[in-house]
DNA sequence: CCATCTTTGTGCACGCGTTCACAAAGACAT
DNA sequence: ATGTCTTTGTGAACGCGTGCACAAAGATGG
């Protein structure tokens, strides 16, 4: 998994883990897949295997929610739908800005996934004055500068940030001076906030390094019992590994440098 | 967080916990940041602090790699670099292919992030005929008829998919099929892969889903004390959650509809 | 050489998350 | 109405991850 929540000491918000809180989106995604093909009801048996994960898990996680399975025949398709998507807050309309729009950015403010659960891109803002006016998938882009008065004029409490990692956490700052409350980052930093702000990082980087570690996992063990060998084992010299790597990348796991 | 990983039933891989691999990528940041800074050492509460976790927590996790630390003083941070480079298989090559060059791929192929880690595009696949040839951050985009022979000639070993979620599954089939062992998952969809194959995805649409649930429960709360109006609680209407939205992104969280 | 001070490495306890296994509940047939 | 069969909802056990708190280790100064 790409991400990875930030502060938080895992608080049961409401009675409902957050590890359930997680899955709820998975759920919800094979729901609404089965929803489109009119299937009317799913066991937790048939719905787990759907989402990939144990049944008696998947079961437990909506127990959190209520009883809303029937014995013997399983869960309403509809209903279940729409009592994950109000539980996720998805029946709200969520304004969300997009700071930064260099490739990933653009990437994101092009995601037609947006409006099908709730979340609408109210503005993209960039700092570079030669961006504004620019319609990015039909939305001009806005000057930094006007960051504070995009957020109150629309009543946004979600910011995407997308920025080089040197800009991140300025941005951070003011957008929750302004009154943002969620932030998703996508900026390889540590973001600091204060209380009762919610971060949640997306990083590629992370994800890959942590992908190599198992490769490289079992390129060991395969070789430990057969030839050495691996894969594409070309080792790079290992005396200078930290020497010769370049700074850290300045911008988000996913935009070009 | 931004991912979550599928499969292996959190494995201890070779005595590493999974949450401390997690972590590495992360401390690997703080510390290529210090080496930049000419640090020589660091403490752990300094280290802890600079990656956003508990210092505890931090020298727990690199007690499991060895004793590197010097007591009374706190570790070298270019040995630490070296070390933590090692434990992730950042000393070697990994080559790297990216299929479904959308706008997300694009973004992807065009991050400076991957050389410093010694990650390597090695090859950008699409199945849009007119994209071939075409070059993408100065990499000649391929067929995806030549899919597995690229994989092979290259021995690639970890692959990135940035298709539509209906391609998904048949591009990771391939992928495995060829030789691929390491799967980054952008398309939202539930990968199946054999055992011996990882699979990590993101999914912008999760995390956002995430984020709308803690910012609804932080609306209700600040809602019972104070009076009702949310910051943004345009509340959409709720009877028909499930029905007005349109079928699920067929396209990863973060490439254009 | 000894005392003091700093910081690591870790034993231990606690809590969350996962999974098993089963009793309770309801559908359905007779 | 009664019995059978399916599937939910959950009690309980287990294991992993986290954080406290402290002993061991080494640096530093006299």
């Amino acid at each position: 998994m790409a991400t990875g929540r930030t502060h938080r000491p895992a608080t049961r918000s409401r009675g409902i883990p957050e590890a359930t809180v997680a899955r709820l989106p998975l759920y919800l995604r094979a729901l609404t897949a089965l929803s489109e093909r009119s299937v009317p009801t799913v066991s937790s048996e048939e719905l787990a295997a759907a989402a990939g994960v144990n049944s008696a898990k998947l079961r437990k996680d909506f127990s959190y929610l209520g009883s809303y399975g029937t014995r013997g025949v399983g869960y309403d398709v509809e209903y279940l739908v729409y009592q994950i998507s109000r539980e996720l807050g998805l029946t709200q309309d969520w304004p969300v800005v997009i700071v930064g729009i260099g490739n990933l950015g653009a990437a994101l403010a092009n995601y037609g996934g947006f409006a099908s659960r709730g979340f609408r891109v109210a503005a993209l803002i960039d700092a570079d004055p030669a961006m504004a006016g620019k319609p990015v998938a039909g939305i001009p882009v806005q000057h930094s500068d006007d960051l504070e008065k995009i957020i109150q004029d629309n009543g946004v409490s979600i910011g995407v940030i997308a920025t080089p990692a040197g800009a991140a956490q300025a941005v951070c700052d003011r957008l929750v001076a302004a009154g943002v409350t969620s932030i998703l980052n996508f900026a390889p930093t540590v973001l600091t906030v204060p209380d009762g702000v919610d971060v949640r990082k997306v990083d590629l980087s992370i994800e890959l390094q942590i992908l190599a570690f198992h490769e490289q996992r079992k390129a060991g063990e395969e070789a430990a019992h057969s030839d050495g060998t691996g894969p594409a084992a070309v080792t790079r010299e290992e005396s200078d590994a930290s020497a010769d790597q370049g700074p850290d990348g300045d911008v988000p796991a996913v935009m070009p440098a």
